[in-house]
DNA sequence: TGATTAATTAACTAATTGGTTTAATAGTAG
DNA sequence: CTACTATTAAACCAATTAGTTAATTAATCA
C-alpha cells in the first residue's frame, strides 16, 4: 500500500461519525467489541465492520484475551493526516503564515 | 449541517486521490475545470462530479467568467480537521506530548 | 458435556460512489 | 444566426458501503 492508499483508507475510515466515536471511546484505553458497541444503536456485526474497517486503515490493533478481542487505538496513520494537512496550513491560518515568513527570514540570515 | 457531518463531507471527500490532487493544483491559484481535468485520464464529466464533491464539502468555492467557472480553494474545512486530528496527536508525537507536560506544570506553578 | 458469552460470517438489501457515453446548456466569437 | 468552447446534466452500470437478521465459531463456566 503506497502513502497515497493509506491516506485513502484513513480519510474514508475517519469519514463516519461511528467510526470516529470510536477511536475517541478507545482514545480513553482499551475496549472490547461489546463496549465500544453499548452506546450505539446500531446491531453487534454493524459495529464489528466499523471496526473492520478502523483495522484496514491501521488506526486499531487488536489482542486476544479469553473470548474477547479488545481494541486498542493506534493513531499513526493520523500523523500522516495532520503532515498532508499542515500542506495547506499557510492558506487557512494567518498566524501560521506569519511564523512562516519569520522562519524564512531567520534561515535566509543565517544563508548570508 | 453540524459540525460532524461537516467533517463527515470533508473527510470523504479527501479520501480520493483524485480530488486530493485537484486540490494540490488549486493551491497554486485558481483553475478553471479543463485546467483541472487536464492531468487526468478521465472523462471531464467526472473531473466535474469529483469538483462537485469538494464544493459541497466546502473546500472549493466557484466563480464564473465567460463560459468558465474558475475553482479556487478554500482550505477553512482543513482547519477542522486539524483541529480534530490534534485531540490525538498526545498518543502519536511523545514530544508533543512532553511540550504538553510543561505547559501544565508551567499552568500549574502559576496557580499556586 | 451443555449452556452462556463474545465476536464474526453469511446472505441479503438499499443507497451511494465513481466511472462511462451521449446530450444539453451557456457564453463567445465570427 | 452559426459554430465553437466550457461545463453540466442524464442515463446507465459495476462496485462498494452501511445496515439488517440468522447462523456459526470460539472460549469460559457450571
Amino acid at each position: 500500500m503506497d502513502s497515497s492508499d493509506q491516506l485513502d483508507a484513513t480519510f474514508s475510515a475517519l469519514a463516519h461519525p461511528t467510526r470516529r466515536a470510536i477511536l475517541a471511546r478507545l482514545a480513553e484505553g482499551e475496549a472490547t467489541v461489546n463496549t465500544l458497541a453499548e452506546p450505539f444503536e446500531m446491531s453487534l456485526p454493524a459495529i464489528s465492520k466499523h471496526i473492520r474497517v478502523l483495522e484496514k486503515a491501521g488506526l486499531i490493533k487488536r489482542g486476544r484475551n479469553a473470548q474477547f478481542r479488545p481494541c486498542t487505538l493506534d493513531a499513526q496513520p493520523l500523523a500522516a493526516v495532520a503532515l498532508w494537512t499542515d500542506q495547506y496550513r499557510h492558506i487557512w491560518d494567518v498566524r501560521f503564515d506569519a511564523m512562516d515568513r519569520i522562519l524564512n527570514n531567520m534561515k535566509d540570515a543565517k544563508d548570508e
